[in-house]
DNA sequence: ATCCTGCATGTAATCGTTTACATCCACGGG
DNA sequence: CCCGTGGATGTAAACGATTACATGCAGGAT
C-alpha cells in the first residue's frame, strides 16, 4: 500500500465519500489515505503529539473533518490499556446525598476528560460484589465506591487487582485504597452544642444504624459535646433509627400515639429521619420548632425546602475530591490517601432561631 | 505453537502460576494453554456456545477458575463491534425525577446484562452536544436522553450515525428515534377536575416554562378540565413558573408581600414549584391546605414527605421502558417507537381532603 | 470398503489504535 | 565533502478477543 498513491490535495479527490453518511466506519487508515500520511502520524495528530509538523497536522485535521472520523474507544482502550473511565458504585437507595456526590465526581472527571460508568448496588450483600465485578476486566481505570455496605473482603480483593479504589464516607481498611470522609464528629458536636446553647433540657437523639461509621461518629460527637457541657442524656431519649425517613416517621408516631411527652429538642443523625419526624409531628398538629426543636444532618436539598436546621456535608466537594484522588491514582499523580472534609452548621427555622433561608 | 504440547490434565501442570496474583493479565491464550484447547474453544465456552463438548467445557472452566481469568471488555467490544453498554445523558439539575428514572433504566439494563455510562448535561446548549458526543465513537450501543433541552439538530444527527436513541419525556422528531412520554394531559386534567370537584372557585395555575412539552401538555390538560366543568380561568391567577423550586417560592412571596388575597387553590405544574409555594406560605405563617389547597405534579420522593397531593409520574417505569426500547433497538428486537405512560392522582393532605399517607 | 453427514475443534484473519523502532532527510560543523 | 544529529515520518507488532472457514473424526447407510 503505497501512500504516495494518495498524495493529492484533499480538494482533488473524488467526492464519493460524501459527508460520511456511509455505513462503514471511518478509521485512521481512511484518514491516513485521505491525507497522504501513515496511520502513525494520524494517531500522533489525534493524540496531540508535538512531533508532527504544522503542515501535516492541518492536512490530517482536514481529512478528519472531511471524513467525519471519530476515534474508536474500544480499540484505543485496548491498545493503551486504559479506558479513561472511572466506575462509580452507587447505593440503590439514596436520599439525595449520593446524587449530589455523583455530580461532584462528574464535574471533576469531565475537567480531566474522564468518563463515568455507574453501577447500582441493590442493597443485598451478594449484589454488591456482583455489581462491582462489572467494573473489573479493564472496563474502568478506577473505582469509586459510595456504598456503605460493600464488604471489606471485596474491597481488598479488588485492590489487589491493581485497580485503584476510592472509598467515600467509609474508612480505609487497606493501603492502596484512598478514602474521603466528612468530619462527622465535629459536625454532630456543633449541632449538639447549638441545641444546648439554646437552653434545651431534654434533648433526644435519633441515632443511626449500628455498625455504620457515620452513625457511630456522629453519636460520638454528641456525647463529646454533652460531656463538655455537663449534660447527661436520658436513655429513653436515644432512639434507634436506621437513617431512613420511615424510621423517623414511625418512631415519632409511636411516641406520640403512646401519649409520651415531647422532648424539648431532637437531633436526628441524618436529614431523612428528621423529615420523617417532622411529618409525624405535622400529622399530629404539632409544630416544629414551637413544640420541639429539630436538627438534622447532611443538608440534603429538601432540608432547605423544609427549613430544617442541619449540619452541611460538603457532598459536592466530596465527589470532587474522590474524583481527583481516583484520577491521580490512575495517572500516578500524588494523592493524599485519607481526607476528612469539614462540616458546618446551617441554622434554619426548625431549631427555633429565626434566620434567613 | 502446537496445542498438543499442552495436552495434559490440569492437575499435572506445574503450579508456578500461583493463584493469579501475577501482574500480567491473563488472556484467552493463557487459558487455552492451561486447558489444552484453542483460543477459539475458550471463547466458545466463555460465550456459552452450545458447540462445545461437556468434557472440554469443564476443562476450560477449571482453567479459567484457576488462572483467575476475566475477559477484557475493550478487546471483546472491538471484535464484536458492540459494547453492551448504553449511555444515559442526565440533566445537570434534577429534582429527583430523573434519578428515579435512572434507577428504572438501570434495573432493566442489568437484567439484560447491559451496563450504564452516564454523562451529565450541564445545562447550556453547547454543553449538551459535547456531552452526548462522548457517547459516540463506539463507546455505547445506544443512547437514552433524559434532557429536555437537547437540541433537535443533535438528535437527528446522532440518529444518522446508526446509534439507536431513546428520548425520555420528549416527543419524537424523527424516525429511528424512540420516545417514552407520560400522559401529562390526563394527569393535569385529573388534578384540575379534583380541585374543581372540591368546590374551589379561584384556582391558580403555576405554569411551567414556555416551550417545554410537559409544561404545554399539562396546561392543556388544565384547560380541558376547566372547559368541561364550565370554569373560566382568571388571567391573574396563571403564574409564570419555570419548574424550579425557587420559582414557586419567589412568586408566592411576591404575591403575599404585595398583600394580594390567596386563591382558594393552586395547581403547580410540578412538585418542586409546589414545594416552593409551600415554603413561602409557611414563612408567612399560612397553612396548606387551610389557607389554600395545593396540588403538584410528578410525585417526587419529597412530595410524600410533605403530604403534597400530586399527580404521579411513573418514573421508574419510564426508565424501564426506555431501557427496554434501547436494548431492543440494539438487538433488533421489536419495539414500539412511541409510548405514553399513564399518570394517576395521589391525594394527600395538601388539597384539604383527609387521607392516609 | 466408501462416502456422506455432522459435530467438535483448530487456524488465522479481523476489529481500530497505539507505539517502539527503523528510516529518511536536511543541515551544520569539521 | 563527510558525518553526526535530530526532527518528521513510516513500518509493523502489539493489545485481547471473536468468528468464518477449514479440518478431522466417528458412525451409519450403502
Amino acid at each position: 500500500m503505497d501512500v504516495n498513491d494518495y498524495m493529492q490535495d484533499v480538494s482533488d479527490t473524488i467526492l464519493r465519500d460524501g459527508n460520511g453518511e456511509q455505513g462503514r466506519t471511518v478509521t485512521v487508515l481512511d484518514v491516513s489515505r485521505q491525507s497522504g500520511v501513515s496511520t502513525a502520524t494520524v494517531s500522533r495528530v489525534i493524540n496531540q503529539s508535538p512531533k508532527v509538523s504544522p503542515a501535516t497536522r492541518v492536512r490530517v485535521l482536514k481529512a478528519i473533518e472531511k471524513l467525519g472520523y471519530m476515534r474508536n474507544h474500544s480499540a484505543r482502550a485496548l491498545a493503551r490499556q486504559r479506558t479513561d473511565t472511572i466506575g462509580v458504585v452507587f447505593p440503590g437507595i439514596d436520599s439525595g446525598f449520593f446524587s449530589e456526590v455523583l455530580k461532584g465526581i462528574n464535574e471533576y472527571a469531565v475537567s480531566r476528560d474522564y468518563h463515568l460508568m455507574v453501577a447500582f448496588s441493590q442493597g443485598d450483600q451478594g449484589e454488591h460484589d456482583r455489581v462491582a465485578e462489572y467494573l473489573q476486566a479493564g472496563r474502568v481505570d478506577a473505582l469509586i465506591l459510595m456504598n456503605l455496605g460493600m464488604s471489606d473482603q471485596f474491597v481488598r480483593q479488588a485492590a489487589q487487582r491493581e485497580l485503584p479504589i476510592v472509598l467515600i464516607d467509609r474508612p480505609v481498611k487497606d493501603a492502596r485504597v484512598a478514602s474521603v470522609m466528612i468530619d462527622n464528629r465535629s459536625g454532630a458536636d456543633a449541632a449538639m452544642t447549638h441545641l444546648l446553647g439554646l437552653g434545651h433540657q431534654r434533648i433526644a437523639i435519633l441515632a443511626g444504624p449500628d455498625g455504620t461509621i457515620d452513625a457511630e461518629q456522629r453519636f460520638e460527637g454528641c456525647q463529646h459535646a454533652a460531656k463538655r457541657a455537663g449534660y447527661a442524656f436520658d436513655k429513653d431519649l436515644i432512639w434507634p433509627g436506621n437513617f431512613f425517613w420511615e424510621s423517623g416517621y414511625e418512631l415519632m408516631n409511636h411516641w406520640l400515639d403512646a401519649g409520651k411527652p415531647l422532648p424539648d429538642a431532637m437531633f436526628a443523625l441524618n436529614d431523612p429521619m428528621a423529615m420523617g419526624v417532622m411529618e409525624a409531628m405535622h400529622e399530629h398538629s404539632l409544630s416544629v420548632p414551637d413544640d420541639m426543636a429539630l436538627v438534622g444532618f447532611d443538608d440534603v436539598q429538601a432540608a432547605r425546602y423544609l427549613g430544617l436546621t442541619t449540619v452541611r456535608s460538603p457532598m459536592h466537594e466530596m465527589g470532587r475530591i474522590a474524583s481527583e484522588a481516583a484520577i491521580n491514582l490512575v495517572t500516578g499523580g500524588r494523592t493524599q490517601l485519607e481526607q476528612v472534609l469539614a462540616t458546618d452548621l446551617v441554622v434554619r427555622r426548625s431549631c427555633g432561631v429565626e434566620s434567613k433561608s
